[in-house]
RNA sequence: GGCGACGUGGCCAAGUGGUUAAGGCGGAGGUCUGCAAAAUCUCUAUCAGCGGUUCGAUUCCGCUCGUCGCCUCCA
């Protein structure tokens, strides 16, 4: 398969290097209530884990907590909390969020709280090759150490100083460097460190927890596209410095960014949607397939009526998986050509799209061929197994809670249509009908009987 | 100012140097149904603009216009 590699702007041929595909993703720092860009994100590389387990490889799948820094330690106390106690909640309704979505757990979650020997091995590491220097408690990288700065983002330290907000009245031999460790404010949580109290800076959490979990060099570091510049490029920049083996990752994937509007969904704009509320008004279906209806590089669009016709298009997928198959049947729906093509599109740089526009083929030929009697069990299980095993569907209807009472009364009412049916009452019927799309109900006529449903 | 991405039907969104430019939603019409719903069939685009390369470009190059992201914490 194909994989497109920020750093070098090339799409490739992907094939780990060893025997296990080893992933990090940079996570979530918990502070607030994950968003649906955070879904976004989380759900292409879920995708790209279940891909590559389909195709028969053997994934370890990294992905870290930043639960120590700035933000938190400001909404810590704020609300009277500690920064554990704060980071641990929303770590914890992250976890309900993303089980929500049907995305799989990552092999590993390290917390750079727990990695704190590590960090400072590293940043020691770094000092000794003079790559970092300490200074006024902090630790700086040493930027124009590193002939390579800049290659993930493509820009040159030059090009950076021209255009930087530099941070007044640090003491930094460069501009651009930045901080591998962090001297403590009074009051801050702090570990010790031989450069005195302090904690790890953001970027050196990840090369730290990515070397102890997966090696000196690994297979696909992904992220979101804000993460590039400059979280990426440092972690690179620590890394090979620290180990002196190139590349640190062999593809750097970067998904696309959630916007509302034209705007970037961020805090600052005001304009977050959180997964919760999210998933008040739709289901993980829709929103996963909202993510997969668009190619993962490129940006997403948050809006609800994109949300509420992706709703309608699953019943697409509800139906032809319904759909009467008949087993033994002279004519039979070939599957083989449906998974050819789906694999071709996931191949070429996880070709959602195109491989969504498969499935929905298939949905179409499985309904068409139902209706002439065909054998169509094969189609239907490659549809089932292709959207739940890799795109993390559950074809499930969404729930809508009906009390018991209102269910009674609602069903009396379908057995008086049905009943004005049979008497060939079609105007009194279609009364009856009027009255239960009022509160809200579908029906459904067949040779069976009649269904409702609550939308 | 620097770096990068993008501009395809009413909306969303793939894709290709040259036969019919995927798919979803929506719209129009037909089949089926007592009527609906669902399903299915048919129809619904010349690819921002201007130049250039080419036998031929929506697809390559340049410019213009427009949009977005990053350059500061951010998936």
């Amino acid at each position: 398969m194909k994989l497109s590699d920020t750093l070098t702007g090339e799409k490739r041929d992907f094939e780990p290097a060893g025997d296990v595909v080893k992933i990090y993703v940079c996570g979530v720092t918990p502070y607030s209530a994950s968003h649906v860009g955070h879904a976004m994100s989380y759900i292409v590389f879920d995708v790209l884990h279940r891909y590559l387990e389909y195709r028969g490889y053997k994934v370890r799948r990294v992905q870290n907590f930043t639960d120590i820094d700035d933000k938190l330690i400001d909404r810590a106390a704020q609300q009277g909390k500690t920064v554990e106690e704060l980071a641990g909640q929303y770590i914890d309704e992250y976890f309900e969020d993303m089980d929500a979505l049907n995305v799989r757990k990552a092999d590993e979650y390290p917390r750079a709280t727990q990695e704190v020997p590590k960090i400072i091995e590293m940043v020691a590491g770094l000092i000794e090759k003079d790559f970092a220097y300490p200074s006024h408690g902090d630790v700086y990288f040493r930027v124009t150490k590193d002939e390579g700065y800049g290659k993930l983002s493509h820009r040159s330290v030059d090009q950076m100083r021209a255009g930087a907000r530099v941070e007044a009245g640090v003491e930094k031999d460069h501009p651009m460097d930045f901080a591998v460790w962090k001297g403590a404010k009074p009051g801050e949580p702090a570990w010790d460190s031989p450069w005195g109290p302090g904690r790890p800076g953001w970027h050196i959490e990840c090369s730290a927890m990515s070397l102890r979990y997966l090696g000196e060099s690994i297979d696909i570091h992904g992220g979101g596209q804000d993460l590039v510049f400059p979280h990426h490029e440092n972690e690179i920049a620590q890394s090979e410095a620290f180990t002196g083996v190139a590349p640190f990752a062999r593809f750097w994937l970067h998904n696309g960014l959630l916007l509302k509007g034209d705007e970037k969904m961020s805090k600052s704009l005001g304009n977050l949607v959180s997964i919760r509320e999210a998933l008040e008004s739709y289901s993980s279906d829709a929103i996963r397939l909202s993510v997969l209806k668009s190619h993962y590089r490129g940006p997403g669009y948050y809006s609800d009526e994109a949300l509420a016709e992706n709703d309608r298009a699953l019943n697409r997928f509800r139906q032809a998986l319904q759909a009467p198959s008949n087993a033994g049947a002279g004519s039979k729906l070939d599957a083989a050509g449906y998974k050819e093509r789906f694999i071709g599109a996931m191949d070429d740089d996880l070709n959602t799209p195109q491989a969504l526009a498969t499935l929905f083929d298939m949905a179409r030929d499985i309904n068409r061929d139902a209706e002439t009697g065909s054998d169509v069990g094969d189609a239907q299980a490659l549809l089932r197994e292709l959207g739940t095993a890799i795109f993390g569907l559950t074809f499930k209807e969404r729930e809508v809670e009906v009390g018991d009472d209102k269910a009674a009364e609602i069903q009396a009412l379908v057995d008086r249509r049905v009943e004005l049916r049979a008497a060939k009452q079609f105007a009194d019927a279609d009364g009856v009908r009027d009255e239960l799309t009022a509160l809200g109900v579908t029906l459904t006529d067949s040779a069976g009987g009649t269904t409702w449903h609550v939308d």
